[in-house]
RNA sequence: AGCGAGGUGGGGAAGCCAGGUUAUCCCGGCGGGCUCAUAACCCGCAGAUCGGUGGUUCAAAUCCACCCCUCGCUACCA
């Protein structure tokens, strides 16, 4: 039994995550902790929604509501969100809870004073008439190196390079068009190359960091670190707890990160156990493991670390990052401009959820960017969930049902081919379980898909439905295989599709709820007498068609 | 440009890091079986010179070099 944090990146909440967002955090990372509490391991599953920053400022602006009330509003949409999609989390937070505030001035406060922060002047824009100081992004104008006119100041959409925002031509504000001017302003930095050293053993000591995340760290030290800016003049933000920092706020991906300890404690303090986080971020036998698409990969390898590192107190580093590639929509990357996609409340008003987590899961991004189309989800809900695992499930039920009235009184005496059958279950089961172990949940999908094939396969092959007749004995025998090889696809479903599991557990008639059994149960034979209860099949075929229509309805009724 | 990822039968993927019997799986095509089950299930067949060239090796999809193609990132964008 070990100690587990599970951790998914922490939405941004300017806006409702879409299904490349989920799949690569929220639901990887549901799976892991639901996989961990069935091994009986101690889970505490966190995240919370990032909620500070400039997009979120100006979201609110265009909403034309309190920044405060904008967030407020946001937060509880995304948890809600969050429960109809079945994550287990422990503690869904946010960055404007206290306890994060409070954690996080005080973690720099530390920081500061171990000598990792220093301070510099630096030009920036400012817009007069919003009285802001603007960040890159959001300031416009012509790009200095191919002329084009609507270049942002962080980069230009023409030419593709990265830009210095100072060397803009014409630069306007992008919230107002009005004119901007340059101001010098002392901003705080976190000294990262002091650190290169460190962070470098820790991720050479770290074998459980997905090979993307190592890779790409190792590759951004040996590029050398630089000084990253640590604050931000804005007012929606935690304040910079640096003297002659004051109106300043800490930058947004240096705090939010912070909130896989403080959502931790919060969760404690909660609880009314105060102290008792510590033994979880400051233990070390404790594994932490950090569910992020690549793009968030420095965050959590170099940036995370880091500020564990350079504190007061000895932190536990980031066991497992586990980061995916990104998920294509009909070969195009998300795009919330461009409505390319599906976000997660539009997915939810038009299939049930588990039809979504087990497409989005058995596809999930592990070793190159996947493509996500109606037509990979047609195949995934019509074939595989529908003819495989729930055609399986209720044929079996069936036949029980019909051929031994729906009970399996004891054991029966199981030929060597049974005896054989039985064992192989088992040791698919181990299989699904050395995946789990490494992460590889796209693969324990596919193999617990396996467990259904064979099922099927082996209800073809013994004939039941005839043996019936001429040789009972046999046909007990196989309708107890396949009960117990759906009994195994029920444990093994649950970190998957918990909702249909559960389903397919009390169809069998087993006692208690299936979120409270053990991953062995798998591999367990019956209470005896087996009475299975009442089922109905679980899924329906879809049309990719409808689906289509669908999407294009809600869209056209929220205009 | 630099860095990174990928190019495997008609489509989609696994295998590659720890080289080795007929290259795996899903969808689709063709043929067959079964009729317990949601017109579902199962079996078999066809189809790949594993991006290209060269090298290492008894042996390469798998290691090395070069080249071609696709994509992502390049950090104040959260």
């Amino acid at each position: 039994m070990a100690k587990w944090v599970v951790t998914s990146a922490w939405p941004y909440s300017s806006d409702i995550p879409h299904l490349g967002n989920l799949i690569g955090s929220v639901l990887s990372a549901d799976v892991m902790a639901r996989y961990f509490r069935m091994k009986g391991h101690s889970v505490i599953f966190v995240s919370g929604s990032d909620e500070h920053g400039t997009p979120v400022e100006i979201e609110a602006i265009r909403h034309k509501v309190p920044v405060k009330e904008f967030a407020d509003a946001n937060h509880v949409r995304i948890k809600k969100l969050f429960e109809r999609w079945n994550i287990s989390y422990d503690n869904y937070t946010r960055t404007e809870s206290p306890v994060h505030v409070n954690f996080v001035i005080n973690h720099f406060k530390e920081i500061y004073e171990n000598g990792y922060i220093f301070e510099e002047d630096e030009p920036m824009h400012y817009c007069p008439k919003d009285d802001k100081i603007l960040p890159d992004r959001f300031v416009e104008g012509i790009c200095p190196n191919c002329g084009a006119p609507n270049a942002r100041g962080d980069q230009c959409d023409s030419c593709g390079k990265p830009l210095d925002a100072v060397k803009l031509i014409d630069a306007h504000c992008a919230i107002c068009n009005g004119p901007t001017e340059i101001r010098m302003t002392k901003q705080w930095y976190f000294d990262l190359p002091k650190l290169s050293k460190k962070v470098k053993q820790y991720i050479l000591n770290n074998k459980e960091l997905s090979e993307n995340a190592a890779s790409f760290s190792l590759s951004l030290i040996e590029e050398g670190l630089k000084p990253r800016s640590l604050t931000r003049d804005t007012q929606w933000g935690i304040p910079a707890p640096f003297s002659g920092a004051e109106g300043k706020t800490i930058y947004v991906w240096m705090e939010a990160v912070l909130g896989y300890v403080s959502a931790v404690i919060e969760y404690f303090e909660k609880k009314g156990d105060k102290e008792k986080w510590q033994e979880y971020w400051l233990d070390p036998a404790t594994k932490t493991s950090f569910f992020i698409g690549k793009d968030n990969i420095p965050f959590h390898t170099i940036i995370f670390p880091s500020l564990l590192l350079t504190s007061k107190k000895d932190y536990t580093l980031p066991t497992v990052v586990s980061a995916t590639e990104f998920l294509l929509f009909d070969g195009k990357k998300f795009s919330k401009s461009r409505r390319i996609g599906i976000w997660i409340d539009e997915a939810l008003e038009i299939l049930p959820v588990d039809y979504w987590r087990y497409s989005l899961l058995s596809i999930r991004p592990e070793s190159g960017d996947v493509n996500f189309t109606y037509g990979t989800l047609e195949e995934k809900v019509n074939s595989e969930l529908n003819d495989k695992i729930g055609n399986f499930v209720n044929r079996t039920l069936s036949a029980i049902k019909r051929f031994m009235g729906g009970k399996i009184a004891e054991r029966p005496k199981l030929s060597q081919q049974g005896e054989g059958m039985v064992q192989q279950i088992g040791v698919r089961h181990d299989k699904i379980d050395e995946l789990y172990e490494k992460f590889r949940i796209q693969r324990a999908v596919k193999l617990t898909l396996d467990q259904a094939e064979e099922g099927n396969a082996y209800l073809n092959a013994t004939e039941p439905w005839k043996t019936f007749k001429s040789d009972p004995e046999k046909a007990y025998e196989a309708l107890y295989v396949v009960a117990r090889i759906a009994k195994a696809l029920a444990v093994e479903l649950y970190p998957i599709i918990p909702s249909t599991a559960e389903k397919i557990w009390a169809f069998l008639g087993m006692n208690g709820r299936l979120e409270d059994a053990d991953w062995s149960e798998a591999k367990a034979d019956f209470d005896y007498p087996l009475k299975i209860g009442k089922f109905h099949p679980l899924f329906m075929k879809i049309k990719k068609k409808e689906i289509i229509k669908k999407l294009k309805e809600i869209r056209e009724k929220e205009g």
